[in-house]
DNA sequence: GTCTATAATATGATAGAC
DNA sequence: GTCTATCATATTATAGAC
């Protein structure tokens, strides 16, 4: 019963995905505890509930694995981005990019994790997709920002270091959880900890752009 | 003319000290790239430029090695915030804080991504600073950021958020500089990016905090 | 498709000569 | 102190039975 590989790429069965999907997991989970080198086959077995040869069976290689994890993520990482209007108005886009970023550091931490250890490690696996679509996108989006700031609705800033900061900052809540955590200590690490952090960045990103929901005094 | 171990750790001669700094020295360059389970000691002895025995006679394991390196890099990696002075002007404190983060990302990238490497895998071997002496000494900054909101010199902001922020900012420049570099394009990814980074952040923060140099119109 | 067994290699660490 | 040789184990991956 057992698809040649090459056809298996083409059309799969349902148990086939399932199992796919349930090794994908596992290595999400260790991958981005471990980073490429430090995580073990083994360690991806045993969290995927099955022995070492069935899961080499699915995919031959640990580099599979991870790189179809990491084309995965990246992919949907950067919806929020895609998502970034240039017609829409500068203060509620710039406000729900921040949010949403926030919201998948909060609910995709290991996906955070994956990338930024990718990232760390000299990003061996996807130097190509950072200078091509990456670059592409961010670009584009930089450009939009620029239109903005030309425009006077926003002040005048560096639209790629903008993104940065709100890339860093927000990520930050996922890539260093344990250093946030143990700052803040147990009272105030909580769930309630992203509501404080959105109501700090949206007020740290507003002001530092200079825009306000109410029209500003005149001052010159 | 082998001491033993034990009186090494009391007294070393030059030779010795060099020695390890020297292994050190490489184990950053490797620990820094690929982490703790990543780096290995075969690595670590063809940087250092010696044989892998002879590195194991300085230090008896690969732990040893990293835990030297972290306590060492913890420690100075803290001065800059140390050196944030409650009696200063909020404006140049703030302004220099971030000016000395950046200039230490810039300068030492290797020990900040070592840091990272070490809290997005958890921090399995710090956790113990991390809640102690670190808490300790962002609690205590904290609470003169929170005295500056009081007073009226800075916006009233989540002081813990905003030192976050200025870390995440910061460190990222050298923790994600493959991503930047890569966005950024041979064109704009030379040293000048530093500078500006620079201007950027210090525009984001300090108009953030409603910081300004002249003194702002009366608006209300 | 899944298993046990195992090959092939990489890696942390040590033994012992010099 | 430094070396060569090597052990013990961990790890990636495969072979072959079922």
């Amino acid at each position: 019963m057992a698809l040649p590989r090459a056809a298996r790429t083409q059309r799969r069965t349902r148990i086939q995905e399932a199992k796919e999907e349930q090794i994908l997991e596992a290595a999400l989970e260790v991958f981005s505890l471990h980073g490429f080198r430090g995580a073990t086959v083994d360690q991806i077995a045993e969290v995927a509930g099955m022995s070492k040869p069935n899961l080499l069976y699915y995919f031959r290689t640990k580099e599979t694995m991870h790189r179809a994890l990491i084309t995965r993520v990246l992919d949907t990482w950067l919806d929020p981005l895609r998502e970034f209007d240039a017609e829409g108005n500068p203060v509620s886009e710039i406000r729900s990019y921040i949010r949403r970023k926030l919201e998948m550091a909060r609910d995709f931490p290991r996906e955070s994790r994956l990338f930024a250890n990718e990232i760390l490690q000299g990003a061996p696996n996807i130097e190509d997709e950072l200078k091509g679509p990456l670059k592409a996108l961010v670009d584009e989006k930089a450009e939009v920002i620029r239109a903005w700031a030309k425009a006077g609705k926003i002040a005048k800033c560096d639209p790629y270091h903008l993104i940065f900061s709100i890339w860093s900052t927000t990520q930050h809540y996922a890539d260093f959880d344990v250093q946030v955590r143990a700052v803040l200590g147990q009272d105030q690490a909580g769930a309630g900890r992203f509501e404080d952090a959105a109501r700090f960045l949206e007020q740290l990103f507003l002001n530092g752009l200079h825009i306000s929901e109410q029209p500003a005094q005149a001052s010159s």
